[in-house]
DNA sequence: TGCGAGATCCGCT
DNA sequence: GCGGATCTCGCAT
């Protein structure tokens, strides 16, 4: 676990891709992830430690959780200090129905954990789980998975700084998405 | 000391 | 498509 978490967070992001992740036994695969360094303008560690943030300086392979616009929790795995894998979205699996439960959405699955807030909705992440280490109970992650991913990538969501770099990624195709990708560009006359 | 923006989601228009 | 809910922080006053 502490050698998958100490490599720079837009290759733990990647890697990421198609693992599966539970939070007491409800879960499912990860495939959307958002990469935040710790010298990003978008990343919430860009001007140094605060009560909020500070377990994003904790040791790689823990839980930085915290609450979006006052009313949703998001969840990151730290990598190196300063640095994170912002989740946001699975491919619900595992306990689904008790998702479906927390989230009051009985319809259409891809509504479940399309997004860093409905995802931490549906697993009940909180501010309880800030700085617990992701390789022991609640949490259950795992590393192993096909070799088949097909993974695609692009500019962060929701941002307004730090627009350049293409480290949201996502497992091709998938339809629990937060947000498509843009597709790639296909040359005149196909 | 106050105000506005933010790694969001939902319901209504 | 737009605004409201409502916590934390940075920056201006």
């Amino acid at each position: 676990m502490g050698d998958m978490f100490s490599q720079p967070a837009h290759i733990v992001a990647q890697n990421l891709i198609g693992c599966r992740f539970l939070v007491d036994g409800c879960g499912g695969l990860i495939v959307e992830t958002e990469a935040y360094e710790a010298d990003d303008p978008a990343s919430h560690s860009f001007r140094g430690p605060t009560t909020r943030n500070k377990s994003m300086f904790g040791r790689p392979g823990t839980a930085y959780v915290y609450r979006s616009h006052g009313l949703h929790w998001c969840l990151n795995f730290v990598c190196t200090p300063g640095s994170a894998v912002l989740l946001r979205a699975l491919e619900p699996r595992w306990q689904v129905d008790v998702m479906r439960q927390r989230r009051g959405r009985w319809g259409d699955p891809r509504e479940l954990c399309s997004g860093p807030g409905k995802l931490t909705s549906a697993l009940k992440i909180g501010g309880e789980l800030d700085g617990l280490p992701l390789d022991r109970p609640p949490f259950e992650l795992t590393l192993e998975r096909g070799s088949d991913v097909d993974i695609v990538n692009g500019t962060r969501v929701g941002i307004s700084r730090g627009t350049d770099v293409a480290w949201r990624f996502g497992l091709a195709g998938s339809p629990f998405l937060s947000v498509r990708f843009p597709r790639p560009p296909t040359r005149a006359g196909d």
